[in-house]
This record gives C-alpha cells, sequence and structure tokens, in this order.
DNA sequence: TGACAAAATATAACAGCGTTATATAACGCC
DNA sequence: GGCGTTATATAACGCTGTTATATTTTGTCA
C-alpha cells in the first residue's frame, strides 16, 4: 500500500539523513565534532532520535566504521587476472594510501585511534575480517600456490603494517617533528621490497 | 635558608604529586582515567591545583608526552661500539616493542591516538624531535657513511614505520579480527628485511 | 469515522567532562 | 601587626552521552 511504502521510506529516509550528517562531520571536524546533538541538529531533529533510530553513538559509529572498512574492502578488490602478483599488489598498496588520506576520520575510527570508549559490534568486526580476507587474497598472490594460511596472514599483515605505520607516522607524529616531502614512493619502496622478499622464495 | 628550601620542596612535591598521580592513573586506565578531577583527588587536593601548578590538563598530558618520548630516547640510546650495526639496530627495534606494550597509554598520546584536542607544546615537541635523532643516529650505522641526511632520514622512517605498524595492529584492530600468537619473531623480520636490504648497498 | 494501542518525537534533567570566576586561607616581607 | 602575593576551595558555565517523562503523531480495529 502507499502508506507502508510512504512510511518505510521515510524511515529509511530518517536513517540515511542521520548517517549523512553523521558522515558529513565525521569528514569535517572528525570525532571532536561528532557530538550527538550535533548530529541530530544537521539531521534535522531532536537527539532522542539518534537513541531512536540507533542505539546512540555507539550504533552511529558502528555504521561509519563498518563504511570505512568497507572502503577498505573495495581498495583491495583487484583482479587477479589482469595484472600480474607485483603489479596487483601494488595498486592495491597505493589505493590503500590514498583511502587513508582521503577518509582520515574513518580511518582513525577503524584502528581504535578515535574513541577510546568505542567497540565495535560483532556485525562492526565482521567487515573488518572481511577486509582483511581480501587483503589475504590480494597478497597471497605473489607467495607459492602450497603456502598456508599462517604464512598468508603473516606476509599480508606485514604488508599492512608496513602501509599502516607509514600512513600513521605522517598523519600523527611524525609530520611534526621532521619535515618530509615525498611520503608515496617511500611507502611504495617499503612495501615493494617486501613483496620482493616474498617473490624470492 | 630553610624556609626557602622547605617552600621549593614543597612546591616540587606537589609538582611530583600530581604527575604521580596523572602517571598512575594514565598507566592503570589510560586517557578515560585521566579526568582532571580524579588526579585532583588522587594527589589529595582541589581541581585547581592541577591548574596552577601546570596549565589544566594541556600541561598534564604535556608532562606525560614528553616522558613517553624520553622512554623511546633511551630505547634508542645503544653503544654502537660494542654491536655491530645490524646487532645493533635490532636491540634497539626489541626495546621499542617492549617499551610499546609497557607503557601503552604513553605510546598512543605520543602517536595521537589518546586525545583529539590535545597539541604538544613546543617544549613536548623538542622532545620527540630528540627521540628521532636518536633513532636517525642507530639506524645509519647500516649506511653508508656518505648517505646523505634525507637517506638516514628515510631508512629511520622505514624502520620506524615497519615497527610502528605492527605494534598499532597488534594493539588496536587486528587482533580483534584474527588470532595471531607470535607477534615479536614476525615484526623482528620484516625490520630485518628492511635492514638487510639497505645493508646491500 | 471515532477510540485505543503503539511508535516516534520533544523537553528537561542527570552525571560527568575541562575550565574559570569568585572567595577564602596561608604565606613571606617590611 | 599589617600588607601584598600566592595557593587553595567552592561553585558555576557550557559542553558531553544518555535517559526519564511528557507530548504528539501514527496505525489498527470496531
Amino acid at each position: 500500500m502507499v502508506h507502508d511504502s510512504q512510511t518505510t521510506d521515510l524511515q529509511g529516509d530518517t536513517k540515511t539523513r542521520i548517517l549523512d550528517a553523521a558522515s558529513a562531520l565525521f569528514l569535517e571536524g572528525g570525532l571532536p565534532a561528532l557530538s550527538v546533538r550535533a548530529i541530530a541538529r544537521r539531521a534535522g531533529m531532536s537527539t532522542i532520535g539518534i537513541y531512536s533510530h540507533f542505539q546512540g553513538k555507539q550504533g552511529v559509529l558502528d555504521a561509519l566504521y563498518i563504511e570505512g572498512f568497507e572502503k577498505v574492502s573495495a581498495a583491495m578488490d583487484i583482479d587477479l587476472s589482469e595484472h600480474g602478483p607485483r603489479e596487483a599488489i601494488m595498486l592495491g598498496m597505493k589505493r590503500y594510501i590514498d583511502l587513508a588520506e582521503k577518509y582520515d576520520a574513518h580511518y582513525r575510527l577503524i584502528f581504535g585511534e578515535a574513541d577510546p570508549d568505542y567497540e565495535p559490534s560483532p556485525e562492526a568486526r565482521r567487515a573488518g575480517v572481511e577486509a582483511f580476507a581480501r587483503l589475504i587474497a590480494l597478497t597471497s598472490s605473489a607467495l607459492p600456490k602450497d603456502a598456508t594460511l599462517a604464512e598468508k596472514q603473516e606476509f599480508a599483515l606485514t604488508l599492512w603494517a608496513t602501509l599502516h605505520g607509514f600512513v600513521r607516522l605522517r598523519g600523527n607524529a611524525v609530520s611534526q617533528l621532521v619535515e618530509i616531502q615525498d611520503w608515496r614512493p617511500m611507502i611504495l619502496d617499503a612495501a615493494g621490497r617486501q613483496i620482493d622478499a616474498a617473490l624470492e622464495l
């Protein structure tokens, strides 16, 4: 019926409106700007609305957390039949670096840097596991076919840690201590050395 | 005079008492536990005391920030005449990993993960620069004598990023996504590969 | 169409936060 | 002893996330 679909649309609209408001605030000012009252004001409703449509701030952060890891998953989604292993992995690394820069607030959230009190829900965690699985699928292309899961995990983690380390040093501490111009080639060189070491096996 | 030294002692005592209280709260519960009121309660004074002896929370965080980077400096302080380059650097890496685990709250603070609003003071930043200089002095032992400053910085950053990446993945995201047992050898292997690549030049 | 249950919304409040204005007590010094 | 400076205490402001209460809107059934 018309009434039913209208009602559903409005509910969906309300949820979407809240998420859009939260996303915008998050992108603009990070977590400090993401107060429940600010989200509600921007979405044109009372603060209580955040609690009826989500479970308060935790629910909103969960949605942003999932959004963040979905972007990671998308960045790792590379067709292995179109590129050689090294080329494919390097493409993924580049996408990862861009993503971390573009969605800084999301990136901080999924790596636990934003809100010390926030704990991702089981559903949100699933999005993280999925992203890691995509990463493993990508990086394993540089390993022998008979590599164990542990070996695949270790190699994926090594590359992830290399990227993450540079990205965090760039975004947090080091850029205030020393002046570095070209982060990108430096990061990709370091990652490339790890890939080459794996390819030599 | 007796009165002078007494006064000075008491002032020093008060400052020390505040810092001890803050340090203890920080170690126990991280930043969420480090409220101005909690520090004052633990130090046995009114909240205003934190503002007369430090510049509020910013001042306390600055002290902890410096404390954190001083620990990093100490970890990088290795006598190069007693070890070969690779051995010396690996020792520094091990110390770094231990430090990050033991002083988790400090580590998060100096890498900007604790309080989104906190900005280290110029004096605090100096402690960070000093720690980075120590790291460069250590890691440069693996490079040719005629290496440029930029090359030295790049290599130091590469190793730092490798460690930091693993440490943060372990402490924040990944340990909730996959189960990894032996982080230490994995981290040291990854760092070792970067060192070997530099030694081969 | 009118009545009643249910869901969504609004207002106001609670406890906590960092910070500060005001008021009181303690201190060194002349 | 009295004065000026300093440290301490109390209370308040505006903010935070959250919730209890009250109101309005909505959906369903007679």
